[in-house]
DNA sequence: ATGGTGGGCAACCCA
């Protein structure tokens, strides 16, 4: 089983990406971020003509998430439990027999905004829940744009991106470090130790051309499935299509 | 330190 995460900023414009890539790349599970749509404008039909059910989350312009699978997907949750929440950027299902959760956490802006202790806010109420979801479902994966490099090795340039700066910072490395705490592993750091893979280039100044890119997409799995995560990494091709979204898939493969 | 680019959506907000 194939899982994948993909950031695709607005699935309205990148629907033909999607598509394609899917083609290419038949991936088992997708989970995506920033689809910016709201429910009743999702491609649901177009992606199940690929052989893929979609659930999903979205509103207008801003947030949404959604879950593609080739299998049925089972208890569906939206959000997180008990954190009232406007923005969409939680969808949990369980396929097959794995709970797999979707998140697109929240950008924080810059350390000292409203936006940063929101995301750190979100963060703690995301380490609750996921402190019960793995009791009840030991077999999960949590994948998404967690928008945190996790060490020196996925930021371009450690100096800038350091403890001060955000999706670097001491605050925003420790929430992620607590969420390993719980049994939960960065997948793409079992298969490669190297640095300068990332799944994120801006836009601006040639950041894919020059390579100034983070490591911001992340697919974690549980103590239980860690044995059968026997490949994982990001597919830097979409990227380099016109008009591409400025992340890359990031993904796993679980054997069985 | 700033601003560059892109999406949404029609003036700025968000990343």
């Amino acid at each position: 089983m194939r899982i994948a995460s993909w950031n695709v900023n607005s699935l309205n414009v990148r629907l033909p990406h999607l598509q394609q890539w899917l083609r290419d790349t038949a991936p088992d599970v997708v989970g995506l971020q920033e689809t910016k749509l709201e429910d009743q404008r999702f491609p649901d039909t177009a992606l199940a003509e690929l052989g893929y059910r979609s659930v999903f989350a979205g509103q207008k312009t801003y947030n949404g998430v959604a879950l593609l699978a080739r299998q049925p997907l089972a208890d569906v949750q939206v959000g997180i439990p008990d954190f009232a929440d406007e923005q969409k950027r939680v969808i949990a299902a369980t396929i097959g027999d794995v709970r797999v959760v979707n998140l697109y956490v929240v950008n924080g802006q810059d350390l000292g905004t409203d936006k940063y202790a929101y995301k750190l806010r979100w963060l703690e109420a995301v380490h609750g829940w996921l402190a019960d979801e793995i009791q009840r479902h030991p077999r999960l994966v949590v994948m998404g744009d967690f928008n945190i490099a996790p060490d020196e090795r996925d930021v371009f340039d450690p100096v800038k991106w350091g403890d001060q700066h955000i999706l670097t910072s001491l605050a925003e490395r420790d929430a992620l470090r607590r969420l390993y705490a719980l049994g939960l592993h960065d997948a793409f750091r079992l298969h490669n130790d190297e640095a300068g893979i990332y799944s994120w280039w801006d836009y601006r100044m040639g950041g894919l051309r020059r390579n100034l890119g983070l490591r911001i997409d992340l697919t974690l799995v549980s103590d239980a499935l860690r044995a059968e995560a026997s490949a994982s990494g990001i597919d830097r091709e979409p990227r380099t299509w016109e008009r591409p979204s400025d992340h890359a898939p990031a993904w796993v493969k679980l054997e069985r």
